[in-house]
DNA sequence: ATTGGCACTCATAAGCAATGAGTGCTAACT
DNA sequence: AGTTAGCACTCATTGCTTATGAGTGCCAAT
């Protein structure tokens, strides 16, 4: 077991990296913390730091460091999840909740996290996982086209023209229109393709071809409706904090850039109990994202459906203002769907 | 007026210096090129092209490099366009023209460019000064809310939830929709606004209320569609070299990210004899952007409006390739759409 | 357990000479 | 008149050496 005052000595190393992005040192330390013991002491504490792998140095005699399990432990132990202050709180509340748009929410709020943490914001569309079919939209644009929509009871809309070569009449697009709503409407997602499937055959003969077309449409809407799909917002805070980041910051833009890579790695991470949940560094499967650290917490829409909403940013990062961030976005998120 | 061979030397200088990213001196030149003179000469020559201030040296006694002004002189008199490969041919083909659905297009449209060039592709939404409403549709969702749509005759579709106060029964919206669409399809989007506010008092009294809600928001979504608004992809590449990068990459992911001055600068731009528009860094009004080209070409939408794509990257860019590129996507992408 | 003292490490900065790519100019050559 | 060789000069870059100093690790004393 480590003792108190190295635990201390942890928490002022990671605080005055997280400010100064300098190696920090035993005599610094003592500036400008009042330890009430002398540089010395604080050497041997931070020898039992090194020794556990909490800090290291990065050239033989120079300052600590801390590393990513003393990030971890600083997370989970010392630290003190700032909350977010008056003005931020307001900035938020003006920020959201000015649309009931499902896509303008999830935007704003993307670009919101990112101008309050300075890193880079992720926002996770609602997984559909449960949602069902409110309603199936079906609406001529012209001889040849038809426009499909499908809107889940999560408030999701998706859309998509599709052409259909033969060209159909008025009266078949409404029949139809009914018909799949009948079969469908208030059904869960995940089984609109099979019910479809299996009622193929009550459909009466003059709507067969133009149901044929439209069918297969809906399930690949119904699919793409499935896969998930990430918000990014702030990619430029990254660049502009390059100085402070070791290596290139090419790689982890594409990394994020890559949207199953990211998707992947978020769900596979659950909440803690400050309700957000955090990888650092290479605690990350992604080698790419070695650097940095995600903070994510889950959303809510609807009351049932749930998301990931957080940011990414290099694991020198400032957890306790992040921590205090993302949390709070989260559950303005939440309450702004909730009441959509 | 400049001689031959000095404009052919001044040919050779961007050619190498886009190749290699260093300055350019006398002797490299003759051992590159084969002009059939010495370097001395060559160097005479180079004189002369500095002396028009179309090359500049970094340093007193260093190799020279182009100037806005000298690679403005090469893309407008000496830059062969280079057309594109087989292989990038056969590739726009097989990215384009799967989807019929307006934002995919785009979509892809942009992450084909920006793969293509190795550059930050844009891609601008079209236009929709000249397009009309072919449709609006009012769809239930729940008893406190509506889907309004607009869809425009150029494809594009625009959707908001909007919630309903006092509720609304069924047959109203039915009526309401009508009523719209009978006022206001096929009408030019710029009449919209002005066609409804007059035929206010046609509306029978138990619609009122729901058209006093309806309406307001179908003018919003007339006013967004007219808002414009471009597609970025890639913006990984200009990380990707910001070694070859004079200065900082940050302010210019931020003025690109900055879309009110990107579209202002992309409007102002007009194509030329290729097809296609350059603004070369200091050309570019933006000060942000004085390090970097832009390289935009038009395209049609439905054979009517149009809008543009291009590609933003360092001035030093290969000018013989995204022109290339360039056009042949904006080509592609018109004949894309104009099928659609 | 804490501290002062001290030798040791090592990145960083500063100074300095050597290198060499490149220029500009002049005088000779075609 | 255009071209060339020759040469002195510039100056960024490189390599080298030498401080400098923040910082460590350890030991003996408190």
């Amino acid at each position: 077991m480590i003792p108190e005052r190295p635990l201390e000595v942890l928490k002022a190393i990671v605080q005055d990296y997280i400010q100064s992005n300098e190696p920090v040192g035993s005599k610094s330390l003592v500036e400008r913390h009042s330890f009430g013991v002398s540089a010395a002491t604080i050497r041997n504490d931070m020898a039992i730091l090194e020794e556990e792998e909490l800090i290291a140095a990065p050239h033989t005699s120079s300052g600590r460091v801390p590393t990513d399990k003393g990030y971890r432990l600083f997370v989970d132990r010392l630290n003190e999840v700032k909350p977010i202050s008056k003005a931020e709180r307001a900035a938020i509340e003006s920020f959201m909740s000015k649309s009931s748009d499902l896509d303008e929410t999830l935007g704003q709020t993307a670009r919101l996290l990112s101008q309050l943490t300075n890193e880079i914001a992720l926002v996770q569309y609602p997984s559909l996982g449960k949602a069902s079919v409110r309603h199936i939209e079906l609406i001529a644009i012209d001889e040849k086209r038809l426009l499909l929509m499908l809107i889940t009871d999560s408030g999701r809309i998706q859309q998509h023209v599709m052409e259909v070569a033969s060209g159909y009449e008025a009266s078949a697009v409404e029949k139809l229109r009914n018909f799949l709503n009948e079969k469908v409407a208030g059904k869960p997602l995940s089984s609109v393709n099979k019910t479809l499937r299996a009622s193929k055959d009550e459909i009466s003969p003059p709507l067969q071809a133009l149901a044929g077309t439209v069918i297969p449409e809906v399930a690949l809407l119904v699919d793409a409706n499935s896969q998930e799909k990430i918000l990014l917002a702030g990619t430029s805070n990254l660049a502009k904090r390059q100085g402070e980041f070791p290596g290139s910051i090419s790689p982890v833009l594409e990394a994020i850039e890559e949207q199953v890579v990211l998707l992947k790695l978020i769900s596979e991470m659950q909440a803690d109990q400050h309700g957000v949940s955090l990888r650092i560094g290479r605690e990350n499967t992604v080698d790419a994202l070695s650097n940095t650290s995600v903070l994510v917490s889950g959303y809510e829409n609807q009351g049932s459906e749930v998301a990931k909403v957080g940011v990414i940013g290099p694991t020198r990062m400032d957890y306790s203002s992040n921590i205090g961030a993302v949390r709070a976005v989260a559950r303005y998120l939440t309450q702004s769907l909730g009441g959509l």
